[in-house]
DNA sequence: TCTGGGGTCCTAGGACCC
DNA sequence: TCTGGGGTCCTAGGACCC
């Protein structure tokens, strides 16, 4: 079995970089301190990715942009463009897929591939430096690959040195390479694990994989003999080809350039929130039968209620009315500083059960829906927008990916 | 010029049924 | 009037990933 994972060197970073060299602009935000930030005003100021030499600083990703800039007043910093960067991730998914039909993409900028599967015309070392090479070449910006013999070593492989590197990570390397690191460097254990087994002592990945598994699970329960496991180079998942069929939930949220204080602008937001989660719903084919609503308050306290329907929806005024109705039983009056809305327990829209709904109703909506989908398919997400939106202050798609400002269009619905 | 947005999985407790 | 345990469903919250 051979299994690579390929992941691209600070991402958005690299990917804007290229981005503003092509456009003739002098300097490669690469080679200076810089990050990709979102937009301090929209209360989203925070680092999404950085360069090597902000890096050096102490610049994290998730810090505050105030945080980065006291770190290092010359700091660029660069606005994201999620368009690029899929475009960018999709050109990464291309290449990868001509050495193997079994392709994963596991986020924008990482990929795992069997190459098991592939036709073998290389071999697995050979492969994995040309794919190193050719990303650099062809699409101009470098990747760290990991090959080993399951998905958790090849993505602890390429994370080992960056950027530009290819390693491989096989069992009977695991106690040389993997062993010595820090623990919090192990695929799943995070912030709250860390603190914890530090406390028992365990401060490296060879600690956690010769700790017995009875002693980790007293503490972690089944995720402690999942940490067991990965610290000793044990993993069976496969490689699964992308599909959206097989996902779970959906939802789309945002924060809000201000505190929200009335139920009136609350309900506008949601609205707005509740047309591109039910459009992404529909894309995907599916239905979904629990609604959840969350909050986060100007003071971050976050809280939130979901609410299984009676049967499986897919209609944007059913799935706004259904989160109309949680916020109204959650909100505690407080300000808020961020709405989201997610869809769960998904099902295929190809049969769905009869339900109270007159189903005539229900057609027609059904019908509308499609129909705006289609238009906004064609001529723009913004080319039929909800009058109620309009002189009020808040987008009438929201969550997700927001690329900048649109001009308010009037057509109504 | 303070703190994003997209997901998955697990656990615990209460309601309810038999 | 007092007492049971098992199983399932639903919900809230937290941990983790990118």
């Amino acid at each position: 079995m051979f299994i690579f994972h390929v992941d691209a060197n600070s991402a958005f970073l690299s990917w804007s970089a290229i981005h503003a060299l092509e456009q003739g602009h002098p300097i490669d935000f690469r080679e200076i301190p810089s990050v990709v930030g979102g937009d301090q005003k929209q209360r989203r100021g925070i680092v999404l990715a950085k360069s090597i030499p902000a890096k050096r600083y102490g610049i994290r990703t998730g810090d505050t942009l105030a945080e980065a800039r006291s770190l290092c007043p010359d700091l660029t910093v660069v606005s994201p463009s999620y368009k690029l960067y899929v475009r960018c991730s999709d050109a990464l998914f291309q290449l990868l897929s001509e050495y193997s039909p079994v392709v994963q993409r596991y986020s924008i900028d990482e990929c795992f591939l069997d190459y098991s599967q592939g036709k073998f015309s290389l071999d697995p070392l050979q492969a994995g430096l040309e794919i190193k090479r050719r990303v650099r070449e062809e699409l101009g910006f470098t990747v760290n690959v990991g090959l080993s013999c399951n998905k958790l070593l090849a993505k602890m492989g390429s994370e080992l040195k960056k950027p530009d590197r290819f390693h491989t990570l096989f069992p009977d390397e695991i106690e040389e390479k993997l062993w010595p690191l820090p623990v919090e460097e192990l695929f799943m254990v995070g912030r709250a694990t860390k603190r914890k087994l530090y406390r028992l002592n365990i401060r490296t990945i060879g600690e956690l994989a010769n700790t017995p598994q009875s002693l980790l699970t007293e503490t972690f329960k089944s995720h402690g003999a999942l940490i067991h496991q990965y610290a000793n180079g044990i993993d069976a998942s496969r490689v699964v080809p992308g599909k959206t069929l097989l996902q779970k939930s959906v939802g789309n949220s945002t924060t809000i350039a201000f505190d929200v204080c009335a139920a009136k602008e609350a309900y506008l937001v949601l609205l707005s929130l509740c047309e591109r989660v039910a459009m992404r719903l529909r894309s995907m084919d599916g239905m979904a039968q629990v609604v959840s609503v969350s909050l986060k308050t100007s003071e971050f306290v976050r809280y939130q209620q979901q609410h299984m329907l009676p049967s499986p929806v897919d209609e944007t005024k059913e799935i706004f009315q259904a989160a109309k109705n949680i916020f109204d039983a959650l909100w505690r009056q407080e300000p808020i500083r961020h709405i989201g809305i997610h869809l769960s327990e998904l099902v295929p829209n190809d049969f769905y059960q009869l339900t109270f709904l007159d189903p005539k109703d229900r057609e027609k909506e059904q019908r509308l829906d499609k129909t705006v989908d289609a238009l906004r398919a064609r001529y723009g997400d913004l080319s039929l927008v909800r009058s109620c939106f309009i002189n009020s202050g808040i987008k009438p798609l929201q969550g997700g990916v927001n690329e900048g400002d649109y001009p308010m269009m009037s057509s109504q619905l």
